[in-house]
DNA sequence: TATCTTTAAGTTGTATACAAGTATACAGCT
DNA sequence: AGCTGTATACTTGTATACAACTTAAAGATA
């Protein structure tokens, strides 16, 4: 089986990881369609390897809800137009939480870690590096969630973690390849949620948040769904 | 070892899921401390099975956030007083989110079925069942939140289920075994939130919302530290 | 004594083997 | 034809085996 998953990415990854991941890719990207159903040693063997890694990823596959596990075989469910607005929907309710947060008790360095990371948005789209910049707008996100120490939280985001950065990748390698033109918003968005978070000002900031939610759904599921 | 989780609960379970249930137990009430490292073969020994199960097992905990999987062996995370705080921030959450969706979107027979849940909360408790009881709270709130049809927003629940679940038990065991007498205030609190939700009043719901949970975490919390 | 080497036991990640259950197809019967 | 029983291939859940790595301690050496 060919691998698409950024390999840089999966650093000391044990194969039941990788294979989530390349599996999880795959069914974003909709290679693998919904209602497609994967058994275990037919996987096993597109993998080359033994089943116990196999078992691995497809259980959090189904934790995340990307499948579903039943007596024979786990069904494809896939992430449709609705999934990511659900999963948007999450993401908000998740960020500005953190974010109100954040503004009740500011933290040292964040502003300046976060426009760090904005500007190595800016560069990865300079050089059409979809990965870097995926991977950075995610690491954005992930800086404030961290930032709160609030363990439940941030396992909330644990879990939808992996899918939105490869909804992201997988968006984001589609709308670079025509031009790199749509980064300019999305670097805006994050820097207003930066103005947002040293406003401290809580309507203001769940306004711009969920704004910044709004606009990437749309841009993802237009990125990913609407095709071409 | 001695198995301590409702084996009702435990129906048609994989030893997988059985090992999970009872180690989730074991940590909650504390007999498993914090700091303790699990390591596969021990949990196995102690068991009876083979280490497949209880790599599984540890998984579950893992994602759940009561243990941290390390190179060697697993560290016992627990559910300190403040994980239990914050898993009521995260319950908030998902719950005045789901009720506010329903209160827009009424759904057919949701109130009636919400009263007969309480009706065998009353029954369970008349009787000291606190199995029976905290199947019951929880299967209120679930049938809630199931009503929304929100895939995303159910596999958050689906997340802190078991850990809600175990919670619960430990702490209406505790309760129950001096007196039934809280039973009624928990009670209560569910038949407002009933009434809330057909208020259909946005700001009333979460004023509600968020005093049950509130009165929920300091009663749980106390039930499960403040042993006496 | 202090430090480096080596040796041993323990750990996880993966592969393989086995057991029990399920869907499917096919043969036989009415 | 339609139904029934059975054989068969495939599935998962669990057990066992093996390899690579980590940790810690024992022992040699300066």
């Amino acid at each position: 089986m060919e691998m698409q998953y950024p390999s840089s990415w999966l650093q000391g990854a044990s194969l039941g990881e990788r294979i989530s991941c390349e599996l999880r890719l795959q069914i974003i990207k909709g290679v693998i369609q919904p209602g497609i159903v994967l058994s275990e040693n037919q996987i096993a063997a597109e993998f080359g390897t033994s089943r116990s890694p196999v078992r691995e990823a497809l259980k959090t596959l189904s934790t995340e809800g990307l499948i579903r596990l039943e007596r024979m075989g786990a069904v494809v469910l896939g992430l449709t137009s609705k999934d990511i607005e659900e999963l948007y929907d999450v993401r908000f309710l998740i960020e500005n939480f953190v974010l109100q947060r954040l503004a009740k008790d500011p933290h040292e360095n964040l502003v300046a870690t976060l426009n760090k990371i904005i500007d190595k948005m800016e560069f990865a789209a300079k050089y059409h590096d979809y990965v870097e910049f995926s991977y950075q707008d995610l690491h954005f996100h992930e800086v404030m969630i961290a930032a709160v120490n609030h363990t439940r939280i941030l396992h909330l985001w644990n879990g939808i973690r992996h899918i939105v950065l490869t909804a992201l990748l997988v968006a984001t390698e589609k709308r670079f390849a025509k031009h790199t033109q749509g980064a300019a918003t999305v670097i805006n968005n994050h820097r207003s949620i930066v103005n947002a978070l040293v406003s401290k000002d809580a309507a203001y900031i769940e306004k711009i948040v969920e704004a910044h939610f709004e606009d990437t759904r749309k841009t993802v599921s237009d990125s990913i769904f609407h095709t071409e």
